[in-house]
This record gives structure tokens, sequence and C-alpha cells, in this order.
DNA sequence: TTTCCTCTTGCAACTGAGTGTCAACAGTGT
DNA sequence: ACACTGTTGACACTCAGTTGCAAGAGGAAA
């Protein structure tokens, strides 16, 4: 995910209260929470760093904030292919889209960015006559470490 | 999804068998509906077509058999950009990998076939050292029906 | 600073997809 | 037909996420 050193501290509060929203506690806490999140988090984890800083917090309203920010197109959604259940994670939107890949053996998540990802999307825009507002590559296999060792 | 009279019919049944699974009553008609399907369902449409053929089956015996399906990578699971719910939906495992767009406003589905999406995932295996076993490539946005007209 | 409007929050109850357990059942090879 | 073993159905459960509503808190204007 982006490294939270390359990212402006505050940047998703300040796009918030640019489009008008209020800024409320609760809401600062999650902002900050997601914002320098060094892994993807669900909900559930969000809502546990969140309560550290503010013990108060519903999980409503984390999954509320949530739903804002994807609204706003400020974070991104990805499933990791349900290796962990039915739960989403959540990632500051990059500028430029990368591609996930999640090991099936060992877990691990992997992020990749591409010309030729770039080329897809700009051709899918061109022949189908589609305008792209998200994208979600999500991949699945095996990384180098287990591919070697790979079950059945 | 791939046309139905492209392919086989009983493929997937045979394809169970050649693996020396079982072959009930309960798992030829879900393979049927999988099979014969025109859109992409969901776990509850499959099973109530299922039960138009067999009324006596049961949703457990639907997700089971979709998992085994799974497991044998005879069928791919969907999230369709979760415009409908959590729902996950299914489709036989095409030839070629195909990518899919969801109209954010009509909610239709479209699918896409690309060289640069198959030399994609050549670029990804090469330069990852990561074995694909997987892919879900889905865009979400706007067709071109609808992005003359498109909301906020 | 205080007021007031409106948006936001927390709570509690709910929804709906999917899972685990276990006794009864039914394929499949002999 | 038998017996072994994998599969099914019923039921209760889990868990992520949602809804409705009264109370609370931004923040713009007075």
């Amino acid at each position: 995910m982006p490294f939270p050193q390359t990212e402006v501290p505050g940047r998703l509060q300040a796009e918030l209260m640019s489009r008008g929203l209020r800024m409320t506690r609760q809401r600062r806490t999650i902002l900050s929470v997601v914002e320098t999140a060094k892994q993807h988090l669900d909900a559930a984890q969000i809502l546990r760093h969140a309560r550290k800083i503010d013990p108060q917090i519903d999980r409503v309203t984390v999954y509320r904030t949530l739903a804002l920010l994807k609204r706003h197109g400020l974070i991104d959604e990805l499933d990791l292919m349900h290796m962990q259940g039915e739960k989403h994670f959540y990632e500051r939107r990059p500028q430029r889209d990368h591609i996930h890949m999640a090991c099936l053996r060992c877990g691990k998540i992997m992020e990749f960015e591409s010309d030729l990802f770039d080329r897809l999307k700009g051709q899918i825009q061109r022949d189908c006559q589609f305008h792209i507002v998200v994208t979600r590559l999500e991949v699945g296999g095996y990384c180098s470490r287990c591919r070697t060792a790979k079950p059945d």
C-alpha cells in the first residue's frame, strides 16, 4: 500500500473538509488510523485501532465513515481473494492503481504497479466506451517462496 | 459469461467424475444450473433454480457444492464490485480469463477479453515470480449509455 | 458567545451470507 | 446385496454489515 511517509499527513481530512463535510472527533480519529496504517486493515481492525485513541467510538461509526470515504473515492475496498473470510480491507487510494497478489499458501499480500495495467485500463475505456471510476485486480497464486512446495 | 452453447453440456459433471468425486443427485442438479445459467447467479439464486428441479435440496448443499467447484478451479467467484450487497456470483471458468465491468448507474455487467490482460498476467508471473492460480479484474464505472448522464 | 439548524453519533435490534455439528442417507467398488 | 465412506439435511450459530431513532455536537449566523 502507499507508504505513509510519502503521503501528506491529514490529506484525507483536508480532502473531506474541502468537500464541505463536518469534521467530527470520530472522523478525525478514523481518518488518522486509515492514513497511518502499515498494512491493509479490515473494519474490525480499524475499530480496534480507533478505540485506542477514542474508546467511545462505535463500530457503526467506523462503517459509516468508511462508506463515506469510499463514496468520495478516497479509499479503495479490497477483498484480497476472500482468504480470511468475507471481510473487506481498506487502503488510501494511491496516485496510481496497483495489483494485489495474495499467496494462497502463506497469505502474504504483494503489490505491483505496471504500465501494462495502465494501458489495459486505457484500452477498456476506448474499446468499450466505458468510463472507469474504480478498478480492482486481485490475483491468487503462490509466491516465489511457496511455489516450490505448493499443495495438492 | 461463456456462452452455454459453446460449452459441452455436462462438462462440469465429467470433470468432477474424472477427479473421482461422487456424483450425487444434488450435485448433478446444481451443476446443471451453473452450466446453463445465462447470467451471473449468486448462491441464493442457484438454490432457487435448483429447487425447481429438486425441491428437497438444501442451501447448505449449494454452498458446499460451490466451494467444491471453486476448490477444483471449475468455477470462478465474482464480487461484481459489491453492487448488490455482499453476495458472491459464480460462473463456469472460461478458457480465457475476462474482465468484468459493472456500470455503477444501470448495474449492467459487461465482459471483455484482452491480449493486454493476458500479457499483464505473464508479466506478473515473470517479474514477481508469482505462480498465478486465479485472477479477478473488476472495473466499476459508467457504460456508454449512462456516461453522458452520470451522477454527482 | 450564544443560538439554532442540521448532520452525525451511539445504541439496539436486525438482516443475510455463510459455517459447524451430527445423525441419517446414498454413491460406488466389491 | 453389502459395506465402506463420503454426502446430505436440519438446526443452530457466527459474523460482517445495516437500519431506525433519539440524543449529541459541528459550525454558520446572529
